[in-house]
DNA sequence: AAGTGGTCTAGACCACAGC
DNA sequence: CTGTGGTCTAGACCACTTC
């Protein structure tokens, strides 16, 4: 507009304003205020509300808003971290793990991804668990817990276990096994329609999806594939947890 | 519009549109195939190009896709499995770690988050050095490594090192050290400006935030930000690499 | 009913790659 | 230069929460 208009590289405005509300989230406002709504905020700035839109859905990923529908947006409080790995070498299920069964059934329909590394036999039906996993008092993680069927053969004694009964049989069973080892993948996904209810989130929600494999005698045993919320969560390895960090 | 409009869930149509495409993509088009421009695919779905956008988008992020402006929309390969913690217990700038040093300076501007873990005062300068880790011929990642200056006193008997031998000098400081252990956090992240360029993408594209600390002697020594790409990478820890794996 | 964020449209122009 | 994806606009309507 003015004449001081000496930008050498014309950076997108999204780009522009989500530095400018990074700065002002920093300094003005405090952690579960509520911003304006994004019509005035755009009128504001004089830009549409799609490109306001775009700044916001960045700062969003980032953990630093939290928006949501008929409500509004606010700030969100700094990402929890959240333990991946409590303790080396345990079972899902084992006494202090942060995990709530919800249910179990048996199925034979697995993704391709988990058939390879369960190394099942086209058709063979396992242990499908779910659980969820909640942290200061919000759900953080949906998982997909699949185990092998000879490896736990839960529910044979007791036929007709209502559904969160077998996931604890199965769990329990899973603890009587030697645990060789286990390895882990970590990726970016989007939540699935089901994940996403669960994660209090919307569809298409962006998810850190950790993979799992459990090895006992030299076989895989269950693979667990855990989605976590992405903007609220950050992941620890090791002895650090509860520091706040906000890195990018 | 017509009668047979008895959709229970009004699913979202660009989220209809990703399954769509998600289907055709597995079954009707090979890695590296470019698909039609978005005007033409927008026009074939009877949708807005901003609806389709979102669409791609999403496709994107989950790794099914590669955009490139000028150039166009490609079925990108399934993502490339990346070790972190290839060997438990090493420092970086190890033998046989995948990193490039790029360059080296001192610096008294570290992020408030690098500050608390590496626990230096306010002003007290550390070593910063660049590396970049390169993956079948792609780049993946790219790492600020803040080393304390006290821990590495690299430099000191040639000063006028150029900026990749001090990087070369401060690493080979760091491996004389005893290495107690090191902590990890992974969260998401989008790419700044410099990570950006480095990487081949586009400023806040989605990154995976790798943040360790290496402590020495019961003391947080140094702390390395690594952002890999989330697009075409899986993080992952343990014995487990090759194997591609779309979990979500 | 009112107000919020979420979806969708039909256009325009820009930045970049490749010829 | 042409064609691609990236940005931006001004508007409309929908889904949801709250009063």
């Amino acid at each position: 507009m003015g004449i001081t208009q000496l930008e050498t590289a014309p950076e997108p405005k999204y780009w522009h304003l989500k530095t400018v509300l990074s700065d002002a989230l920093d300094k003005e406002f405090a952690v579960g205020e509520i911003l304006p709504n994004e019509r005035d905020l755009a009128a504001r700035f004089g830009v549409a509300r799609a490109t306001l839109r775009q700044a916001l859905e960045q700062l969003e990923l980032e953990g630093r808003l939290q928006r949501r529908r008929g409500v509004g947006t606010t700030v969100a409080p700094p990402r929890v971290g959240v333990a991946v790995e409590p303790a080396r070498h345990t079972w899902p299920g084992a006494a202090g793990d942060d995990w709530q069964p919800v249910d179990a059934i048996e199925t034979d329909e697995l993704p391709t991804a988990v058939a390879r590394l369960l190394e099942t036999a086209p058709g063979e039906a396992v242990h499908l668990v779910r659980r969820s996993r909640v942290s200061a008092q919000q759900p953080v993680a949906a998982e997909l817990l699949y185990v092998r069927a000879d490896a736990a053969p839960a529910g044979a004694d007791a036929p007709p276990l209502d559904s969160v009964a077998r996931a604890h049989a199965v769990l329990g069973a899973l603890q009587e096994l030697d645990l060789d080892g286990q390895d882990r993948t970590v990726e970016l996904g989007s939540a699935r329609a089901e994940d996403a209810r669960q994660l209090d989130r919307l569809p298409g929600a962006p998810v850190l999806v950790v993979t799992t494999r459990y090895v006992s005698r030299g076989r895989a045993v269950a693979v667990a594939v855990s989605t976590y919320r992405a903007d609220t969560c950050r992941l620890t390895f090791g002895e650090r947890e509860t520091e706040p960090l906000l890195a990018s």
